[in-house]
RNA sequence: GGGUGGGUGCCCGAGUGGUUAAUGGGGGUGGACUGUAAAUCCACUGGCUAUGCCUACGGCGGUUCGAAACCGCCCCCACCCA
């Protein structure tokens, strides 16, 4: 039966949801929910980490409902406390806006334009009187906000919080009852305000919204969220080929969540990959290779997913050189080696070349250097290497 | 406003007048192994065409042949009190 697929969909790879029967009861309607995501517009580089929660949002759309994206250019200027043991910095409006820009253009790569609406929460709250606003405070407790954790922790610790940060859970609320929510989309660490909105709602006589928590995609390295700071992310423009080479790399642990909240892949499918290498009947690399294809496919194309996975085999075999290679442009004629590293972008100054060389991590035309002082000379097109992966193509200009 | 304890290399953290670019860990990079990953092992990890020179231990001055370390002032952080 349809609706047992659409729930299907709905709750794969979703951690909770508050509450459950409430959706139930609001998708039973037949008609169209409003599910809400809002974003503070201060990471314009989407990377894999975002995307589980857009990926959720498709899936409501494709199953007729509409998203609305709410760009916190107001919140933004307060600062979200969650996660975060110190208060953020705050933000311009303009900063904001131009952030916001970015953001949506790489947003509607997964989400569909055409079901989304996106609003700015400027819109009431740049209206909203000081009465009011103190209404709006009245209707939660210092005891209440001092729930959340990292409140607490931070209150516990000494460390400051600012009036304005308790300001940011109950924003967030009432940009639900701003758009009438059903379902607002968010990480763990969004629960306590998701919930603000629930009740929110409720106490102003409105239908209270769904709360659904996606769960937090772990960087490439297995141990922390995935996050640009960490270096440890997948960002959804990088070229095929280092996209490839990154999921092909994965920690093996993590390959059944990516699966899990990255594809679509049926649940039972990957269950079952995933005993098939635990009892040793399946190479552990076979499972992640599908998955490097799939995901590169949904941003480059199964094409370009084709050749980066031929590429990437190539490569460790030592046959092939890859394809998406750095260029380099420098004079005909002699120059020292650890210079010409350091041009080429693959160390940052000319004594890390030299310890790369010293450690048997450079090779020019594919035969191997180990004197810091050796000269080379260019003329047409030459091949540095430094390490297993990093290849510059070198051309006299 | 008062008191206490602190600010050291990418991060944590030793060092309290002299072979000190500064013990140790983490992270990172390179190499071996492998399945590409993990684990393990080895090496490297401030800059400079370099047996040397320069820059660095919150900031600025001072004491000294010599300071990250001692003195003075200043800035910043945490804790306790108001």
């Amino acid at each position: 039966m349809a609706d047992q697929a659409a729930w299907t969909l709905i709750k794969r790879g979703v951690l909770e949801i508050i509450e459950e029967d409430d959706l139930r009861r609001k998708l039973a309607k037949g008609a169209p929910l409003n599910i809400k995501l809002g974003v503070d517009p201060t990471a314009p580089d989407i990377h894999l980490g975002f995307t589980v929660v857009m990926r959720k949002l498709r899936q409501f759309q494709d199953l007729g409902h509409n998203v609305i994206l709410i760009v916190g250019d107001y919140t933004a200027t307060v600062g979200d406390p969650s996660g975060k043991n110190k208060t953020r910095p705050i933000l311009s409006h303009s900063e904001v806006l131009a952030n916001a820009e970015t953001y949506k253009q790489q947003f509607f790569k997964i989400v569909d334009p055409a079901k989304t609406r996106v609003v700015y929460n400027g819109e009431w709250f740049g209206k909203l009187s000081f009465t009011e606003t103190t209404k709006l405070m009245s209707q939660i407790t210092v005891a209440q906000m001092l729930e959340r954790d990292d409140f607490q922790k931070r209150y516990r610790a000494g460390q400051p919080i600012s009036l304005h940060e308790f300001l940011y859970p109950m924003m967030q609320a009432y940009d639900s009852v701003m758009i009438d929510a059903d379902v607002e989309l968010g990480g763990m660490d969004q629960k306590f305000n998701v919930l603000r909105g629930r009740e929110l709602q409720r106490s102003l006589g409105k239908e209270p919204q769904v709360g659904l928590f996606m769960p937090i995609l772990l960087g490439t390295d297995g141990k922390e969220k995935m996050s640009k700071s960490l270096g440890n992310y997948i960002g959804v423009n990088e070229p095929p080929q280092a996209m490839y080479h990154k999921l092909y790399s994965l920690s093996d642990a993590l390959v059944e969540s990516y699966f899990q909240l990255l594809t679509d892949v049926p649940l039972e499918d990957v269950a079952a990959k995933m005993s098939d290498v635990a009892s040793g009947k399946l190479n552990p690399n076979v499972p992640k290779e599908e998955l490097a294809r799939i995901i590169v496919t949904q941003y480059h194309g199964a094409e370009a997913a084709d050749k980066a996975a031929q590429q990437e085999k190539k490569i460790h075999a030592g046959e092939a050189l890859p394809e998406d290679m750095a260029e380099l442009r420098v004079t005909a004629g002699e120059i020292w080696l650890p210079e010409l590293i350091v041009k080429a972008g693959l160390a940052k100054s000319n004594g890390e070349a030299r310890r790369l060389i010293e450690n048997g991590g450079v090779s020019f035309d594919e035969a191997k250097v180990t004197d810091p002082k050796a000269q080379v000379r260019i003329s047409g097109r030459h091949v540095l290497r430094c390490g297993k992966r990093n290849f510059v193509k070198v051309t006299a200009a």
